[in-house]
DNA sequence: CTCAGCTCCTGCGGGC
DNA sequence: TGCCCGCAGGAGCTGA
């Protein structure tokens, strides 16, 4: 499920539970997700205080301090259906509630003030590790990563560049977490949607002003997306305490045989599949 | 090296 | 109602 703008809205949820506080309890239901979990993962996480909620494209980093040795990160994906849930003391009017693990729950921690956060992977394309704060970047799933796209590493110039030569469909270059990192299959089509480029586009053949005009709506949209994401997380609590999960309008994606949303556009949304995926577009508002 | 296709896993919705 | 199929927001691996 989530890309950038979902895992950011996670990490701000997290953020006021976990920040600054102990993670009293730590429960590991289950010995891997995607990749086994990291050795006497509980153990190493318990009793240690959280100093910081980062993000790094779509993983969540949470800054350990230093137990018996040296300050690690906990880190966290959330995969395809990777979902943080919280309840405990502070949110004991929810009807959500962990106090009996559920199908598919499979790491729970509760902090010293009594908040519980849950793990739920359906599909364990999740993952978790642990590694000293001080290299992060040089964790194998960080450091190939490309340009994190609201930071200021990203603009047209680099975008140009992670193009040139690129004999792929825009679309798969962009779905490339080395070309940009945090873009998933909903967020690469609303981008090249507003960006008026047609999906198929090999990426080395878009102009420097046409690419100038993709990197824009990039940070247009997933800003706009994250925003979105914290105005749903202001209420998340009358929900059910699942962290990341909002109402977004999207233009194109999902939207096949709809008609396109341009003004007086009167084409329909199209739904074909690149490398095993469904892209979404409008075959008149993209070139 | 680059790129397309397959793969992991479970759940859900649509068609019959 | 139940079964089967296709599909799902990620991304690593394989082999051409």
């Amino acid at each position: 499920m989530p890309e950038l703008p979902e895992v950011e809205t996670v990490r701000r949820g997290l953020e006021p539970v976990l920040d600054g506080h102990v993670l009293a309890d730590v429960v590991q239901r289950r010995p891997d997700l995607r990749w086994p979990l990291p050795e006497r993962f509980a153990e190493r996480l318990t009793g240690r205080r959280v100093m910081r909620l980062r993000r790094r494209s779509k993983w969540i980093l949470i800054d350990l301090e230093a137990g018996a040795e040296v300050p690690e990160t906990w880190m966290v994906h959330l995969g395809m259906s990777g979902k943080m849930l919280i309840d405990g003391a502070e949110t004991a009017d929810l009807h959500h509630d962990r106090a009996t693990p559920q199908k598919h729950d499979h790491v729970v921690v509760t902090t010293d003030a009594g908040a519980r956060i849950t793990y739920n992977d359906a599909r364990r394309f999740g993952a978790m590790d642990l590694w000293p704060t001080a290299t992060l970047s040089e964790h194998p799933q960080l450091a190939t990563l490309g340009p994190e796209p609201l930071g200021n590493d990203f603009n047209a110039a680099v975008l140009e560049v992670a193009f040139a030569g690129r004999m792929t469909p825009v679309k798969a270059a962009l779905l490339d977490q080395k070309t940009v990192a945090g873009l998933g299959n909903i967020y690469v089509c609303e981008t090249l949607f507003r960006s008026g480029i047609h999906p198929t586009r090999m990426a080395g053949s878009i102009s420097a002003k046409r690419v100038a005009v993709l990197a824009r709506e990039i940070v247009a949209t997933l800003g706009e997306a994250i925003e979105a994401g914290g105005s749903s997380l202001r209420d998340y609590r009358k929900a059910d305490g699942e962290l990341g999960y909002f109402q977004h309008a999207f233009k194109v994606y999902d939207r096949e045989e709809k008609p396109c949303v341009t003004g007086d556009c009167v084409g329909e949304i199209r739904r074909i599949v690149q490398s095993g995926r469904s892209t979404f577009y409008c075959p008149k508002c993209q070139r």
